[in-house]
DNA sequence: CCACTGACGAGTG
DNA sequence: GCACTCGCCAGTG
């Protein structure tokens, strides 16, 4: 059983819409815990059980996908997963942000 | 209980 | 733009 931590940080990143993507920062803000964009590394690292969680929707501030310690090539499904959903890389493997960032109009719920 | 590690971010030089 | 440091929390030995 996942803490009341990881529920919240599953919690944001399920509201992410298709064709849109969302930082770790952001997602932490979002779940009211700022500055704990570790957590939600952690707590995707943790799940390893995707289906329910769109896990491939959420990248670093600079909008590229993190290297994990799994090193299973897991990075490339994710990269191929967003491209099937429209979003666009550039040359350096970078997303535009500008353009394909997820910003809720809401806080998160009450 | 202490130390180290890990899908990160922001600040400083 | 790059390298380095500090902060944050959870899991493991």
């Amino acid at each position: 059983m996942p803490s009341d931590t990881y529920a919240r940080i599953y919690g944001v990143v399920k509201r992410i819409p298709k064709g849109r993507v969302a930082t770790y920062g952001q997602v932490a803000a979002l779940a009211r815990m700022p500055r704990h964009a570790r957590l939600v590394g952690y707590a995707l690292h943790a799940l390893a059980a995707p289906g329910r969680v769109p896990w491939h929707r959420v990248v670093n501030a600079r909008g590229q996908i993190s290297g994990r310690s799994a090193g299973n090539g897991m990075d490339v499904v994710q990269r191929l997963r967003l491209e099937s959903e429209r979003v666009v890389f550039d040359a350096r493997g970078t997303i535009v942000l500008a353009r394909f960032q997820w910003w809720p109009k809401e806080p998160a719920g009450s």
